[in-house]
DNA sequence: GCCGTTTTCGGCCCGACTGTTTTCAGTCG
């Protein structure tokens, strides 16, 4: 059985070797963004052998859908096979490294028989890339440069970290220079889970100025460059921010272009073109006469183009322009409309705060109630609770109930066994207010049996949300192998709801599965998972990722005040 | 390879920077 992945990097693969070969870019442009409509259909591609139907997806034509039906009769395609039999595969590894494009991948294995990062480094050492057509010393140089940035660079940043790091620059900036104007860009201002390097754009009437301040922040380990309106820096973390300096009457443009994403760029660039108008990022001109319509503030820039403005978090190319052509962007939910959080440990399990001071906590971050959701007994590494020890704490939580503050709601985190089967007998379960069911063990087990627990587990009446549904640990733990189609179908069906884990190396529900939980009518379940008081806010996180799954109030739980949450847990769920 | 309120052929986003070149190719975001 194929993955929607697999599906979707053989085209990148087919689109990097014809890259290499020296095919029509737009031949491989039309490849990648079939990678890119894969990625956003999701696992139901897998099932569609028919080409028209496949030819009615975007960017989607005769050859491509024929080369999907391909490989979702064969598992393969030929055309990529025929492909890696003409060079070796290894060499898209070498358009990963900076400096180092298609056509120079190419003259380095014609000229030098270069097949990989290895060979490549090899053959820079020995300085035999100096010399070869158009190659000089420096850029074999930048190659070795290159090689090296990728090696140390290879784990991106958690969205978390580098929401931090930035923070403290703009922090010491705005502090150098009161009246600054200065924000993140990039994936960073899109809320990606994950970062490369850090953007920062600033306005400001020095730009020499501001980039002697920023290239002197304590933070800086080390200045890689510096120019008048473009700057680079290495954090004593080794993460890269690049600095850009603006004219104010340029600032929307700008901000506009450097948010990207590149597809949500390209798209709009489109949009303009069939309107007659020129989008860069200094403005939005008329092609005609060249006259500037807009570039001062970003949503003049998506007037201009009569465009409402999407969100940050939603400019990925997934509909967000022509919702925006349409007037119907959606009304994401906001960290304001919060008025709790599902998943809460305390000290009775493995967290290390205890119930009053989640409670204080989550009165600061102004919660109306919490759900207490300590480990249940049979996940015995985290202490979880025996019978006796969760009555004991049902006991405790109604009695702090009784004092003034956030409504504790008694809960737990179930385990979800091998048979779908969960912790506690039937009285206990009828106790608590509600209970969440994970996954903890078992991990590589069989698709089809991950699947069925998982079912199992929305088929009891007592289970209101399944817990981190696929199990990621960014960059540390792949997805469990499940059929989440199946999941999300069945969570429908059953009116069980997903959760969102909001913890940074987490974040699971990804966007592209809540925008599918969407879609079929799922509600998402906000939890921080936290273990200590300060980890209540990793909420701004989860909001974060519920926006860039184009999430509204109505789709969350935790929008809920707490006598309609309530009303909604005694309700029976199916 | 995809696509069509100017098109079934001839287009397909835009500009900066770098290093190598005396006019431009390659790379990047």
């Amino acid at each position: 059985m194929g993955s929607v992945d697999e599906l979707a990097s053989f085209f990148e693969r087919i689109a990097d070797l014809d890259e290499i070969k020296g095919e029509l870019r737009f031949k491989v442009l039309a490849y990648r963004r079939a990678a890119e409509t894969i990625r956003s259909i999701g696992e139901s591609v897998l099932g569609i052998d028919d080409v028209k139907k496949l030819r009615q997806f975007p960017g989607i034509g005769e050859g491509i859908a024929k080369k999907i039906s391909e490989y979702n009769r064969t598992g393969l395609i030929a055309r990529l096979e025929e492909l890696k039999d003409e060079m070796p595969i290894e060499l898209v590894a070498l358009l990963k490294i900076p400096n180092l494009g298609p056509r120079r991948a190419k003259l380095l294995y014609d000229e030098l028989g270069v097949r990989s990062v290895v060979d490549l480094q090899g053959a820079a050492e020995a300085h035999r890339i100096a010399g070869l057509k158009g190659l000089g010393p420096r850029v074999e140089q930048n190659i070795l440069e290159g090689i090296r940035l990728m090696q140390a660079h290879a784990g991106r940043l958690l969205l978390p970290q580098a929401y931090q790091i930035s923070g403290e620059i703009l922090g010491g900036l705005r502090e150098a220079l009161p009246g600054l104007v200065a924000e993140r860009a990039g994936s960073l201002r899109r809320m990606k889970e994950t970062v490369g390097d850090i953007d920062v754009l600033a306005t400001w009437h020095s730009p020499k100025q501001l980039m002697e301040i920023f290239c002197g922040l304590p933070i800086v380990e080390r200045v890689i460059a510096r120019g008048d309106t473009k700057s680079s820096i290495l954090t004593r973390e080794g993460i890269q921010v690049d600095m850009r300096v603006v004219e104010a009457d340029q600032w929307g443009a700008a901000l506009q272009y450097f948010t990207g994403s590149q597809p949500h760029n390209v798209r709009l660039r489109e949009i303009a073109k069939k309107k007659g108008l020129k989008v860069n990022e200094y403005g939005v001109f008329l092609v005609k006469n060249g006259e500037k319509l807009a570039g001062a503030d970003e949503t003049s820039v998506y007037e201009a183009m009569g465009l409402g403005t999407p969100p940050p978090e939603l400019r990925e190319n997934r509909g967000e322009l022509e919702a925006a052509l349409e007037g119907t962007l959606p009304s994401l939910v906001g960290r304001e409309d919060i008025a709790g959080d599902f998943h809460v440990h305390t000290q009775a399990s493995d967290g290390y705060s205890s119930l009053e001071d989640m409670r204080e906590t989550a009165s600061a971050l102004g919660y109306a109630w919490l759900g207490i959701t300590d480990h249940a007994e049979n996940l015995k590494v985290a202490r979880g609770l025996t019978t006796s020890k969760i009555l004991d704490q049902i006991e405790a939580i109604r009695a702090l109930n009784r004092k003034a503050g956030p409504y504790l709601l008694a809960a737990s985190e179930l385990n979800i066994g091998n048979d779908g089967e969960v912790d506690y007998d039937e009285d206990v379960l009828a106790e608590l207010d509600f209970t969440i069911a994970s996954i903890h063990g078992g991990f590589r087990q069989e698709r089809e049996q991950l699947t069925r627990r998982m079912v199992q587990a929305m088929e009891n009446p007592h289970v209101r949300i399944i817990g981190h549904p696929t199990g990621r640990v960014i960059g540390q733990r792949p997805p469990y192998e499940v059929d989440m189609d199946a999941v999300l179908q069945r969570a429908a069906e059953t009116g069980t709801a997903l959760e969102l884990n909001s913890f940074p190396d987490r974040l699971d529900l990804a966007d592209e599965y809540l925008l599918r939980a969407r879609q079929l009518g799922v509600k998402i379940a906000l939890g921080s998972d936290a273990h200590r008081a300060e980890h209540l806010e990793y909420m701004f996180y989860g909001v974060a990722t519920a926006r860039r799954g184009w999430l509204e109030p109505e789709d969350v739980l935790n929008t809920m005040a707490l006598e309609q949450l309530l009303e909604w847990l005694r309700r029976p769920k199916m």
